[in-house]
DNA sequence: GCGACGAACTTACCC
DNA sequence: ACGGGTAAGTTCGTCGCG
């Protein structure tokens, strides 16, 4: 890009600023307003004398932090007409009222035609200054006769205003803006005051961000660590630059630590901080901590604090902060999302190479210098694993933010259904569809998906054909959309009306439903982004970009039915959903229907998927019928040499032509049982399935058991983990994990909503909930090996080896329970 | 009063 | 705080027994 580009694209006529761009300081006598392109990375607003503005932060592309300050959106909400009363006499009404409550001079409103659920609508479109004041304005003008219900005024001005200039964050945005230079308390290079709206732009360059990785150590005796007493003992800092930094409270106190991280985050200033599990843990203790010591914890562009946010997560106003567990959520592949295990997963720890340090250890090794060390290291290699994770994880997390308009901070937070609405809402903006209200409804159960007993056994060369995208093709097919749904009561209109099997709902033909633009515009465009992945270098930008692009559109395409069919949605209809459901058994079971008459043998269905003989020329023609009959495509996914059911649904295991198994539902796909469980389970299988031998499965499994019983077996891997789901008073049962739950809280550990808790069942006598215990307050000395043969290991390979005739004393050895009458229990050491 | 049995509770999986 | 369908382990109440 040469000079005379770049003021080209940087100037307009009558600037006023000093450019500088590769040492060149040029200065434009006359210019007041230039033409700036940033990368969106933060958004808020102000109220100041009662006038919104908001506030745009990001980088541009001169790699400077800028704040954009746009006064140009006025809010707005809509009161919808019931039609009792002439819309212009309901105008003259909430005139009256404003006037009468001294609000006139703050607000206007105009009649405007609009859609609610399809339906064409009049609504009053009541403009105001202060969007604060939106909710209260609503309330006092949906008194007035002829006023339905208020609409919109439960929308974010922020989020208005993204909205309604169709602007989504971690893209390129293009604004005239008047430079004001620096301002007073903000930390960035350069503010600006917007002239017109920013439109977004398409820039296929990546913006320089600066990256920081944090990750702290606090210092507690027992239990988890209480800010108002224990100190933050070390600070790790890795940054994009790949610098790192520690800051450590060895002979001196806390304060020091946290003052050396407060500046160095402004000296650092980075456009991205991200942490593991820092909305929930580092965040707030920081905060407390700080507080305690009378202090600012001021890490922002406005010197301000962290606060709390949407979606429960931790906002630092002109940067985005990122919580990678957030992310680890969308891994369930790691069943206890660890940093370490999720690091693993990604390969960016190698596991041999690290010292697993838990919190209990801490203490310990404080005391002493060498200990120090150890702490030291292991959180600079949590810092580092997390700056690795989240290169791992940035594309896909820019481009889901850029996908559904959530700003980044709150994409990760936000739960699948609130990233769904949110593209949602953005598309009903654009065809004139009103927003609704969320709701309070109703849970009523409907019927799902089909699934078939499997035909129990080993079978050889199995192909699984499944329906690309079944629901949303369903969707978009049959038109099925809250905006096209008609009422029972309803007479059938001219165009016609598709009907959905077995529950009878209807929807429009013509026009177009919202969701089926939607979909149909998510599922083109992922498919121009595969043709276009196909010429493209696996190394290259664009190339990571579009992947993760395709990737952020699966995975919202794959959420709306199930978004349809929440009860917490804005869009919520039920017969949607259901209707989703009931075509999609029509056309599994018509697809069943077709391959008996084609005899193709079918060992299991579930949903959406056939396994079937690996026949090519008969699912040749089945695959055609299916495409012509439906305009859906069935084709094959896998292909199994050899596949086991079990007689159970949904848990089978096969062997992939490469070799690998695939191990679906079984205990080795369980997060809920020990790794020992799920070894021993691999192990089985693989025998089973790649030599065909019994025998020798059961050989392995006893050889495991007489390992167990020697005490080879790694401690680690017989901790069970089970997440508590609700709060611990509202379990009406003794359930192990709560029991264990409760020991750690008594020793003064903290655990909350959605903590995994790791137990062992030890050999105190009792239930088995008076036997479990937390792993960290146990060792391998204190559990029941008993337990884990009979409860654990002989059940999960039992699952397998049944069906070939293998009882339950096949797989004992001594110390088993076969010989509890002989073998006092607890007894383990005979070989 | 006691044990067998099944319902209820609970979690995590599949698609 | 995204849907229904499903398996499976543990707890706990109930029923029948004499």
């Amino acid at each position: 890009m040469d000079i005379r580009q770049i003021l080209i694209d940087l100037i307009t006529v009558n600037l006023s600023i000093k450019v500088y761009f590769a040492g060149l300081r040029i200065t434009f006598e006359k210019a007041i307003t230039m033409i700036l392109r940033f990368f969106l990375l933060d958004i808020n607003y102000e109220v100041t004398d009662g006038r919104p503005e908001v506030r745009l932060w990001g980088v541009s592309e001169d790699n400077r932090r800028v704040l954009v300050i746009d006064r140009s959106l006025k809010p707005y909400f809509y009161l919808l007409l019931d039609g009792n009363r002439r819309p212009e006499d309901v105008l003259e009404g909430i005139k009256r009222r404003a006037v009468e409550a001294s609000l006139s001079l703050d607000m206007e409103a105009r009649i405007e035609e609009k859609r609610y659920f399809g339906k064409p609508v009049k609504v009053l479109k009541v403009f105001l200054k202060n969007p604060n004041l939106m909710a209260n304005y609503a309330s006092l003008l949906s008194k007035e006769d002829g006023i339905g219900e208020c609409l919109e005024e439960d929308i974010r001005y922020s989020s208005r205003y993204l909205i309604d200039y169709c602007l989504n964050p971690c893209g390129w945005l293009e604004v005239e803006a008047k430079p004001l230079g620096h301002k007073e308390g903000i930390r960035v290079d350069e503010v600006f005051e917007a002239e017109s709206p920013p439109r977004m732009i398409e820039v296929h360059k990546e913006p320089s961000l600066r990256i920081l990785a944090f990750s702290i150590v606090c210092y507690s005796e027992t239990g988890s660590p209480n800010p108002t007493k224990d100190p933050v003992i070390v600070i790790s800092v890795k940054t994009s630059d790949g610098s790192i930094r520690q800051f450590s409270a060895f002979d001196r106190d806390d304060g020091k630590v946290l003052e050396d991280f407060i500046s160095l985050v402004h000296e650092f200033d980075p456009d991205i901080i991200v942490g593991y599990g820092c909305n929930r843990r580092d965040w707030p203790y920081l905060l407390d901590r700080c507080h305690t010591l009378g202090m600012r914890l001021s890490v922002d562009r406005i010197g301000s604090e962290p606060h709390g946010s949407l979606y429960g997560h931790i906002s630092v106003t002109g940067r985005a902060n990122l919580d990678l567990f957030d992310f680890a959520e969308d891994i369930p592949e790691v069943k206890v999302k660890t940093l370490d295990n999720i690091a693993e997963y990604l390969g960016i720890l190698k596991p041999q190479k690290r010292t697993v340090l838990e919190e209990v250890d801490i203490p310990e090794l404080w005391k002493k210098s060498s200990g120090r060390q150890v702490i030291l290291r292991w959180s600079l290699e949590n810092a580092e694993a997390i700056l690795g994770i989240f290169e791992a994880l940035r594309d896909f997390a820019f481009q889901l933010s850029n996908l559904v308009g959530l700003p980044l901070d709150q994409v990760g937070a936000a739960a699948m259904g609130f990233r769904v609405e949110s593209h949602l809402i953005r598309q009903a903006y654009k065809f004139g569809e009103l927003i609704p209200r969320r709701v309070e409804k109703p849970y009523v159960p409907y019927q799902g998906a089909v699934v078939l007993e499997p035909k129990k056994g080993i079978h050889e060369n199995v192909a699984v054909l499944d329906f690309k995208a079944l629901y949303p093709s369903l969707m978009v097919a049959f038109n099925i959309s809250p905006d096209t749904y008609l009422e029972p009561d309803e007479p059938e209109p001219p165009q016609g009306v598709y009907v959905a099997p077995e529950v009878g709902h209807r929807f429009l033909k013509e026009p177009d439903g919202f969701y089926r633009r939607a979909l149909k515009s998510l599922m083109e465009a992922r498919e121009i982004l595969r043709k276009r992945l196909e010429g493209l270098s696996k190394n290259s930008y664009e190339y990571r970009l579009l992947d993760a692009r395709q990737k952020a559109i699966k995975t919202v395409t794959n959420a709306c039915y199930g978004y349809a069919g929440w009860v917490g949605a804005r869009w919520y209809v039920k017969p949607v959903a259901e209707a989703v459901t009931a075509w999609g058994r029509a056309t599994i079971l018509d697809a069943l229907k077709e391959a008996k008459n084609l005899g193709l043998e079918v060992f299991y269905s579930d949903t959406d998927s056939l396994f079937v003989e690996n026949d090519a020329g008969k699912i040749e023609i089945l695959s055609k019928h299916m495409q012509e009959k439906l305009g859906l495509t069935l084709k094959p996914d896998e292909i199994y040499v050899r596949i086991l059911f079990t007689e159970a649904k949904k848990r089978y295991a096969g062997l992939l032509q490469d070799g690998r198994l695939d191990i679906v539902g079984l205990e080795v796909a369980r997060g809920d049982w020990t790794e020992a469980a799920r070894k021993v389970q691999e192990g089985v299988l693989e025998i089973i399935l790649k030599e065909r031998s019994p025998k020798k499965a059961v050989e392995y499994v006893r050889s495991f058991l007489k390992d167990l019983f020697m005490g080879k077996v790694s401690y680690k891997d017989l901790i069970l983990w089970k997440t508590i789901t609700k709060d611990l008073r509202e379990y009406k049962v003794r359930a192990p994990h709560v029991e264990a739950a409760k020991k750690l809280i008594e020793r003064g550990w903290k655990l909350s909503l959605g903590d995994k808790v790791g137990y062992v069942i030890t050999s105190k006598p009792g239930s088995l909930y008076d036997k479990a215990e937390p792993y960290i307050l146990a060792s391998l000395k204190d559990v029941d090996l008993r337990y884990y043969a009979e409860r654990q290991i002989i059940p999960a390979t039992l699952r397998v080896l049944e069906q070939f005739g293998v009882k339950e004393e096949d797989l004992m050895v001594s110390g088993t329970s076969c010989l509890k009458d002989r073998v006092p229990s607890g007894q383990t050491t005979l070989f």
